[in-house]
RNA sequence: GCCGAAGUGGCGGAAUUGGCAGACGCGCCGGACUCAAAAUCCGGUGAGGGAAACCUCGUGUGGGUUCGAGUCCCACCUUCGGCACCA
């Protein structure tokens, strides 16, 4: 027998992959009817800002897992690849290593295409795409401009999180912990003109239609907080002197009686006009300047309460109490109207700006939950009086239930070079002008100096930006800003079902055919950025009439993060081993089964070599006994041995682990105790059985290897091999272990016949002489028999 | 504070519907082969007691339900993740 030498029978099989187009799936023919059996696997795009890392390792052989074992069991899978390769990680790669990001971007796109073939990742290539390509972003322009034409994309002035460092504007979701999430610089707070999707129209839908997912639990948990839906009410506050009313938000309507203050954000409009009005204007307007300056994180910090008194007074529309209005920056002008009554007695941070300052406490509710000192309302529990109150606010106009969401438009346009140009144009008669369709793809201009600088580098290519108005001929002026990458991958699903339509994005039909994602498998950090912005488009796509789903991702799996050396692996952490040297030390299979062995995959994981080198130790055991059986066991009758009992119930659980359970780390562990009983008896009639059926389980993990030995087992293309049947007859055997009980401990094991009736099995259980020697003549007052399992008997 | 996930040997973990806790692997111990080592193979490996047969204890803590609980219920502790001056 030949030694296993994984690079040799690695680079072997993936040739004749290759060469037979093995992966390729042909779309539909116009007008087939939805197959059933169609199979969408897909994991996250990669940044090809830097080459791949243990934890690419882990998502796509997860990936390639399913897509391997859903071929087999009859599926027709489509499992496509791509690459997000516009945005920031590549312009700072970039910038770096002082090339262009073009240029970057398709070297690492090439070395990451050569690791991922090396590694068998079974992947449809005649579909691949790039985020960068104008094949690509034409379509992302096209789509912009149906999201503008209907109003889904708008533009305004607003405050921005502005990364100093990476000289761009950050979505809400791209900012942690008042951090940028790549560069780590603290965010300032700017006012500055920025292209918004309103995604905010779409909240109570992500919510609603999250019961069709089969998502994890955290997943939807933490998009649900993202979102932050409060119901509540909003209440009309009287300002006597100016003849005006202010709206307040509040989830807590029944402690309305409660009300001893009332305060305003700083940024809210009617501070100023307040200001001009009031004897301590000055002190009011130097006040809104501090709080302004103040930098976000500060502000949220809440050490201390600030705040000023405006002179003016509101009064409560349930008892007509007038209570002073004060402004203060703990108020919040972006969520709720700005405005709050303040409840010391039953809010934290009232009370805290109540003591502060010294204003009156007014207890409203007592410990049981009861309404107090709050008129008719009085004696009602608060729940109840929630409703009441508001329902009698309605009746007099001076309040209504309201919603509202933590969640804010999603705002898109970046002040950086390397990302897909926004189709329009500003003219002085016209305003902001769409690009005709039939002028797409905008091209990204070749520009000297991208570095960032706060103003859009592409306002430099000013031959690109002077452009006649579409409409009016005149001259305008393009849009110098780029899109968000996060526009990119909120709908490069779809584009994989027709990647090379030069008439439209893609086409409906072919795509509702694919569509939605079977299985996405990615990082969960994605959570509430990538996977509500793809679920917010997938919604308005379905509005617009561009596709049938109003869910791209049916079942998500979010993996852990794989850490060495207790340090997360990403392109910043050094000296981790790279797959690449992982392949050429232990090969691809053995990398492959070892990523998946250490445990479940959806939670985080510590890469050690030790794990690879006890992968390789069963490989070669797997190699060395199968070319055994290959070469002395004869094909035939198999029997009815306990061998051929562990064939079958090796095959339901490999089965019921990969195909409903979605656990990976498992099925290794099953077949490798189906070859440790093999090598015990490499005689036994259904060795050979035995042996084939390791080696057609272990193909989804270990492609490579399989296919050697399927070869050497007399027989071709494993790939499309069906996948092995258990037998129900033969998973059950004709004798079992009876576990025997005494008051439910277990006192004794007997091998009996499968098929004996239950007395039988309780009058085997008392002959038992351990079960006797516990009963020590003792009254049985019950017997429970569990069939094929256990007796216990009860005594005393 | 609110929301979510998780606590099992020296380690990673398994136990699918309430029915033998610790599968599988790592590590460690002993043995075979070898001049020796590596590789490979065989055996052992939760804790305590016992010469042994065996016995007792044991899945974060405390209670409960049940013939029987890692699994279900109640209360709590710890760790991790998300949200957070969000009214």
């Amino acid at each position: 027998m030949d030694r296993y030498e994984p690079q040799t029978i690695e680079t072997k099989w993936q040739r004749v992959w290759e060469e037979n187009r093995v992966f390729e799936v042909p779309n539909p023919d116009p007008g087939a009817h939805r197959n059933e059996r169609k199979n969408y696997v897909l994991e996250m795009l990669p940044y090809p800002s830097g080459s791949l890392h243990i934890g690419h390792v882990l998502v796509y052989t997860l990936g390639d897992v399913l897509a391997r074992f859903y071929r087999r069991t009859g599926s027709e899978v489509l499992r496509p690849m791509g690459y997000d390769s516009f945005g920031l990680p590549a312009e700072n790669a970039a910038l770096k290593e002082g090339e262009h990001p073009r240029k970057i971007v398709e070297r690492n796109i090439e070395s990451i295409r050569r690791t991922m073939k090396r590694l068998g990742w079974a992947i449809d290539w005649s579909r691949e795409l790039s985020t960068h390509e104008p094949e690509y972003y034409r379509w992302n322009q096209w789509l912009f401009l149906k999201f503008f034409e209907h109003g889904h994309a708008y533009r305004k002035a607003a405050v921005v999180n502005w990364c100093p460092n990476d000289q761009t504007v950050l979505a809400n979701e791209q900012v942690k912990d008042g951090r940028c999430e790549r560069c780590g610089a603290e965010v300032e707070a700017r006012k500055l003109e920025q292209w918004f999707f309103r995604i905010t129209a779409y909240a109570d839908a992500l919510l609603d239609e999250m019961k069709e997912l089969e998502w994890p639990e955290r997943v939807l948990a933490m998009q649900r907080n993202w979102i932050g839906r409060s119901e509540g009410a909003e209440i009309l506050f009287r300002v006597q002197e100016l003849d005006i009313d202010i709206p307040v938000f509040t989830t807590r309507p029944d402690t309305l009686f409660g009300a001893t203050f009332f305060i305003l954000a700083p940024e809210h409009p009617l501070v100023d006009r307040l200001a001009e009005q009031s004897p301590n204007g000055d002190e009011l307007r130097e006040y809104v300047r501090t709080a302004a300056a103040r930098p976000a994180e500060e502000r949220a910090a809440g050490t201390e309460k600030t705040g000023v008194f405006t002179g003016f007074f509101a009064t409560n529309p349930v008892n007509d109490a007038r209570i002073p209005i004060w402004v203060a920056d703990y108020v919040l002008m972006d969520y709720g109207t700005g405005a709050i009554m303040a409840v010391p007695a039953h809010d934290e941070r009232d009370r805290e700006f109540a003591e502060r300052f010294d204003l009156p406490i007014k207890t409203v509710i007592d410990e049981e939950g009861k309404l107090v000192d709050s008129a008719q309302f009085s004696g009602l529990p608060h729940e109840q009086a929630a409703k009441a109150i508001v329902e009698w606010l309605g009746t007099n106009g001076r309040g209504r239930p309201a919603v509202s969401y933590r969640l804010r438009d999603w705002g898109w346009s970046r002040q950086r070079y390397w990302g897909c140009p926004i189709p329009v144009v500003y003219c002085d008669e016209c305003g902001i002008v769409p690009v005709p369709e039939e002028d797409l793809p905008v091209l990204l201009p070749e520009v000297e100096d991208y570095k960032p600088k706060g103003i859009p580098p592409l306002a430099q290519a000013e031959e690109w930006v002077r452009v006649p108005c579409p409409r009016c001929g005149k001259e305008g002026r393009r849009e110098v800003e780029t899109m968000d990458t996060f526009v990119d991958s909120s709908w490069y699903f779809l584009r994989y079902c027709d990647p090379h339509n030069d008439q439209a994005p893609y086409d409906r039909e072919i795509a509702d055919y694919w569509m939605p994602v079977d299985h996405y498998t990615g990082g969960i950090d994605h959570s509430t950025v990538h996977l509500i912005y793809a679920r917010y488009f997938t919604k308005v796509l379905n509005e617009l009439g561009l596709l049938g789903h109003r869910e791209p991702f049916k079942r998500f799996f979010g993996n852990g993060f794989v850490t060495q050396g207790g340090k997360k692996i990403s392109k910043r952490v050094g000296g981790a081993a790279t797959p690449d040297e992982m392949v050429e030390s232990y090969g691809a299979d053995a990398t492959r089964l070892s990523i998946l062995f250490i445990g479940p995959a959806d939670q985080d994981m510590e890469w050690t070599p030790s794990i690879v080198e006890g992968m390789q130790r069963f490989v070669r055991r797997l190699w060395r006994i199968v070319n055994e059986v290959a070469e002395s066991a004869p094909a035939g009758e198999t029997g009815e041995g306990p061998l051929v009992r562990k064939v079958h119930q090796t095959i339901a659980r490999v089965t019921d682990d990969l195909g409903r359970r979605h656990q990976f780390n498992t099925p290794v562990s099953a077949v490798m105790e189906l070859v440790n009983e093999l090598v015990k008896t490499p005689t036994d009639p259904a060795a050979r059985f035995a042996a084939e059926t390791s080696v057609s389980l272990i193909q989804p993990y270990a492609p490579h290897l399989a296919e050697e030995l399927w070869e050497r087992l007399g027989y071709g293309r494993l790939w499309e091999a069906p996948w092995p049947q258990a037998d129900p007859d033969l998973l059950e055997e004709d004798t079992f272990e009876l576990v025997v009980q005494v008051n439910g401990k277990v006192r004794d094991r007997l091998r009996v016949p499968a098929d004996l009736p239950e007395e039988e099995l309780v009058a085997r259980a008392k002959d038992s002489p351990k079960v006797q020697a516990q009963l020590n003549g003792a009254e049985i007052r019950q017997t429970i028999v569990v069939p094929r399992k256990l007796v216990n008997l009860v005594v005393r």
